[in-house]
DNA sequence: GTGAAAGCGCTAACAT
DNA sequence: ATGTTAGCGCTTTCAC
């Protein structure tokens, strides 16, 4: 059984009270100058650590946060972990990160269970299956700092951290308009998530200001925004089954962009000769496939670390804060000829 | 401030004792059906969860294990991760993950953290700059059950799984020469890891057994696996710069697989036709790259699934456990001709 | 300068 | 069937 060391353990050894000790420690000015070596001098020969649940409980803060977002194999997320992690320890908070794979059960038991485990805030980028964001109001009601990035929800008073997704959107497919493509589809998440509406809307804009028509038929949600390959697959089938097949898409998502590259892939069909693409992705590698994609990539790394800058403002400051900020940071896009 | 109900609140708000509460709350016998649902529904009502931080200090076991690898965004360790928290979730455990990045001080401050944070376990796979393992082997010494996996060490009598390296190396080997080659480089991590060290061994043994001579100019390290672009850069350069260039490169793993392709493609050395490559390689992208690579499969999901089984009957041990296994899952290789 | 004791939220042994 | 109390490891009054 492991049995950390403990302050009354050092007290017992050097015939000290346990209060004396942690004084030490601590390195408070009323303790003697022999007392403090002796008690450092024990403490680091037998490597003693303070247990950090015992200070949670006492402090009533862990000195942690909790992240919740999709999933750390999609590289968009991994990048944001990165970010989110290289703010949080330089300023002495530890990260725990929680999947959903886009289920809203599931980002509700993680969510409840960060919370009770008393993380001091809370990092979130809803899952394509959530609506009900009830619980997180909730938890916001009751104190609990959060910040949403990617995204978000105006259901809760906080700071938002997004993309600019409708320019964004809207370069990508202005950028297949001008490649020649007339009839364009869009592919993308489930449709009550932020970035799928403004991801359309952006991709309407392009649509409208070069006089294209917008057709319904043309777009095609993936309620678990492509985690099932099948869903991906699908969507694509019945856009090449259409009369007037789309000569150009715009993809919404990392995920569903490879997934779509996949399909064409099966389908036989020609990228970009009879098909242009370009998605939202953060993937380091397309530039290494073939055919690829135009992406629009999204300063995830950057945007990890000012969610993080912005959560634990929040978690320090002294008085309520009141006023909640929705910071948009530009994307830029990678334009590849494949 | 975020102040989660207490059963103290519940106590006073129902003019009831904490333990009348508590023991409702667990269901025990001697509590009457009428306090019961009184209890319950109320706390109910306002959605109490009990505070784990207090009961991690009363059991001394927080039902969460951690983990430490190189990084999320290598999708060997996405997948592990996935087999982990699969595992982890059924059987009322969470999971704190932590990167090393590569770091062996990164990975001390990590671990030791989760030490002292009272998980109740350790899944390990060791960071390339790792040689010194002291610190595991103290807490390992002080009973914290811990199990290593993909990146192990000798120097701690736990359980062990790993893929089976040397066989895998052995066939990405074999299957280069069977392709024509003559010349064979390896490009691998840092030369301390076990992972290095089978599948430099693999690679020696399809020499061997085809007639090939070991030449110690074809064997290039990397120390941090890669993680810095400019060191497998410098690698292939190398290589390439021999008098004897090589014709075929057997990689040991996925960041330096991917890395490979980049530098080939800048060098605008054609693949397969002037170099030949195989790699262990987890990357699910892998169909969509041209040029792009035979891999070697390691069967990551079930690797974090076993682990994480293997570590939670060790904690759940009601005896010491001193007979510890080395378990070796077989990979497999996935031949594509770009 | 040091010790004793209370309290953070919870459970369990011990009353009643 | 319910209440009281001690204790998990730590900090922090309050005494001396």
């Amino acid at each position: 059984m492991f049995e950390p060391f403990t302050l009354k353990d050092i007290a017992k050894a050097l015939g000290l009270s346990t209060s004396t000790v942690s004084r030490a420690l601590r390195d408070t000015h009323e303790i003697s100058p022999e007392t403090k070596k002796l008690v450092l001098d024990y403490a680091q020969k037998i490597n003693y650590r303070p247990n950090p649940i015992a200070l949670s409980l006492k402090e009533r803060r862990s000195k942690s946060i909790g992240v919740s977002l999709s999933e750390v194999a999609n590289q968009y997320f991994a990048q944001v972990v990165n970010g989110i992690e290289s703010i949080a320890y330089d300023r002495g908070y530890h990260v725990i990160i929680t999947q959903t794979h886009e289920f809203y059960e599931r980002e509700k038991i993680n969510i409840q269970h960060l919370a009770s485990r008393s993380v001091d805030g809370l990092l979130v980028s809803l899952s394509a299956e959530t609506t009900d964001t009830s619980y997180l109001q909730n938890l916001h009601q009751r104190g609990l700092p959060m910040v949403f990035f990617d995204r978000v929800t105006d259901q809760i008073n906080t700071h938002q951290l997004i993309a600019n997704n409708v320019k964004g959107a809207f370069e990508a497919t202005e950028y297949l308009i001008k490649q020649g493509c007339k009839r364009i589809a869009h592919l993308t998440s489930s449709d009550h998530l932020s970035i799928s509406v403004e991801r359309l809307n952006g991709y309407k804009q392009a649509l409208a200001k070069h006089n294209l028509p917008f057709n319904e038929a043309y777009i095609k949600y993936c309620a678990h925004g492509g985690m099932f390959q099948e869903e991906t697959d699908i969507a694509i089938r019945e856009l090449m089954n259409l009369r007037e097949k789309p000569d150009g898409i715009f993809v919404a998502s990392d995920r569903l962009s490879i997934g779509a590259l996949v399909v064409f892939k099966d389908l036989k069909i020609k990228v970009p000769q009879e098909m242009v693409i370009t998605g939202f992705c953060n993937s380091d590698v397309l530039d290494l496939m073939c055919p690829t994609l135009t992406s629009v990539r999204q300063p995830a790394f950057e945007m990890g670390q000012l969610a993080t800058d912005m959560l634990l403002n929040l978690i320090e400051s002294k008085y309520p804060v009141h006023d909640f900020e929705k910071k948009i940071l530009d994307t830029s896009l990678s334009i590849r000829n494949s």
